[in-house]
RNA sequence: GGCCCCAUCGUCUAUCGGUUAGGACGGCACCCUUUCAAGGUGCAGAGACGGGUUCGAUUCCCGUUGGGGCUACCA
């Protein structure tokens, strides 16, 4: 932006769901260029359509932006407190002959467009309520007959240099006189979002390509309510993996879905980040906020549409997983394994230096915070279970493994010193003197340590457990084992 | 139907007229290795089609095809 005036981008989502992945990426479009540029990211709340809008919807697209990292400016803004500014500028406009009043009804309306589809004609609204006599629509206005307020559209064409789409231009014979204000007084779309934009001074409009065909008529409510046009910038929709328009048939499209599904925040917005913008030539993937914040400008903005990929997304996690600074991972860890109902949050906090010692284990092999959780078990239970495939696999055999285990831990239990180093040089040697190879001594104490074939580096998972708990779950074993073999 | 937008591997993308069209996800193979991951290496995989412009087009222009959006007294 070469522009010297601060930039003011709104985020202007409608409260009829939950904030999904596409408005979640609108807004951290308009919030990254904002923050790059010491400009301004405005909220506006557009609850005029009061059949549709609710409150949950509202707190959920609070959460959504607070959950993905991206604050605000000033007071949100609730389009439907505005109304009598929306009146005015309408009075203004109809004052200055911009618009008139049309007294034809829905179903007059309707039946004109289906008698048009009917002849295979494109409906547009033949301005017959522009054409009465003044007198008439006194008489009418009056009579207390209910009228809607159009928009006369200008002869000519109308234009813009989109900031990602370059020159855009809508012959003005395409556009229909839209009606900017209903019959009960309450703005139509186009209308509300011109004046609030107005309102709120806001330079740069960017948001959904969707939106590409209302362009024209609000730049055309600029014009006529004499305001400076702001800079328009569309960007391409997000689609599900067919390739249709991202919706709930795809699965989790919320950004609360992926929220419970274990995905890190900065992971989501990272992944957000690269549908639609490319920072341009060789660049480093994973980012954190802020390097994106500082990578990030409109130069970037990508006019086509992408498919929201999960797996990516999922990778993603897993790379954000493992770098980010485990004071930042713990708390997000935390509730879940709590909820699992492996432990409590005070039991951690007593035994931190064990927990983020496992947490760094664990970590590693997961892509999602629940894999995290799913791995937890053996390290916070009392009585493990063993996994049929595990026993099946490792323990097949008990009648060889048994004096192996049995070996394994008296010879655990003599070790001087409880570390990895010491440990796996008894059992090499254990395991030498035996004639069998590691893995036949590393893989049943894992069965027998964990109840799983994976997990861990085992003298990792030792040193988690602790002498104590590790020797009795290896004779917990050897007890198992004996059942088994006698049965 | 009308208007508008879009078009590089399956997916996300690099390329700003000249490249063996590069990278990432996913897939496959191998290495590492006590398992699983992580990591490393390698393999397969793309300019929708047809015309121009140009010495030379993925790149610029036009058309075709395909996909998407809008077409309400919804937002």
């Amino acid at each position: 932006m070469t522009d010297a005036r601060p930039l003011r981008l709104r985020f202007a989502p409608s409260p009829t769901g939950y904030l999904h992945v596409g408005g979640a990426r609108t807004a951290l479009f308009n919030w990254l260029l904002a923050r790059r540029t010491g400009g301004q990211f405005l909220l506006r709340i557009e609850d005029t359509d009061k059949a549709r809008s609710t409150d949950d919807s509202t707190r959920a697209i609070f959460e959504g932006l607070t959950w993905l990292g991206l604050d605000w400016d000033e007071e949100v803004v609730f389009q439907g407190a505005n109304l009598e500014r929306h009146r005015a500028d309408a009075a203004k406009m109809l004052a200055a002959g911009a618009v008139y009043r049309c007294f034809c009804t829905t179903d007059e309306l309707a039946a004109r467009r289906a008698e048009a589809e009917l002849r295979k004609e494109a409906f547009k609204y033949d301005r017959r309520c522009d054409r009465l006599p003044p007198a008439e629509v006194e008489r009418r206005v009056a009579a207390g007959e209910p009228f809607v307020l159009r928009f006369r559209v200008p002869a000519g064409e109308t234009t813009w240099h989109d900031l990602v789409h370059g020159q855009i231009s809508f012959p003005n014979k395409d556009i229909e006189d839209f009606v900017i204000l209903r019959s009960d007084a309450t703005p139509i779309y186009n209308h509300a979002v011109v004046s609030d934009d107005i309102a709120m001074a806001v330079t740069l409009v960017m948001r959904g390509d969707d939106h590409i065909s209302n362009t024209p008529k609000q730049i055309l409510l600029y014009e006529a309510l004499g305001a400076p046009l702001p800079q328009f910038a569309h960007l391409p929709m997000i689609h599900g993996t067919d390739g249709k328009k991202l919706s709930k048939r795809h699965g989790a499209t919320a950004v609360g879905d992926y929220q419970h599904l274990g995905i890190l925040p900065q992971a989501m917005v990272n992944f957000l980040a690269l549908l639609g913008w490319s920072p341009g030539g060789e660049f480093e993937e994973v980012m954190t906020l802020d390097q994106l914040i500082h990578a990030f400008s409109e130069d970037g903005l990508l006019r086509k549409a992408s498919v929201f990929d999960p797996k990516k997304l999922e990778w993603m996690n897993g790379q954000h997983l493992s770098q980010l600074p485990i004071a930042e991972l713990e708390p997000r860890v935390t509730p879940a394994l709590v909820a699992a109902g492996y432990t409590t949050a005070e039991h951690l906090a007593t035994h931190h230096d064990w927990y983020r010692t496992l947490l760094d284990l664990l970590r590693v092999r997961s892509r999602l915070i629940d894999d995290i959780v799913r791995q937890a078990g053996p390290y916070f239970v009392d009585a493990i279970t063993y996994d049929p495939e595990a026993v099946a696999k490792q323990w097949k055999e008990p009648a060889v493994v048994l004096p192996l285990l049995t070996a394994t831990r008296e010879t655990l239990a003599a070790l001087p010193e409880w570390t990895p180093p010491v440990m796996e040089e008894a059992l090499r040697h254990l395991a030498e003197a035996k004639g069998v190879g590691g893995g036949k001594i590393f893989q049943p104490l894992r069965v027998a340590l964990t109840g799983l074939t994976v997990s861990p580096g085992i003298f990792d998972v030792m040193v988690l457990l602790g002498r104590e708990r590790t020797l009795a779950r290896i004779a917990s074993a050897e007890d198992h084992l004996e059942t088994l073999a006698s049965a």
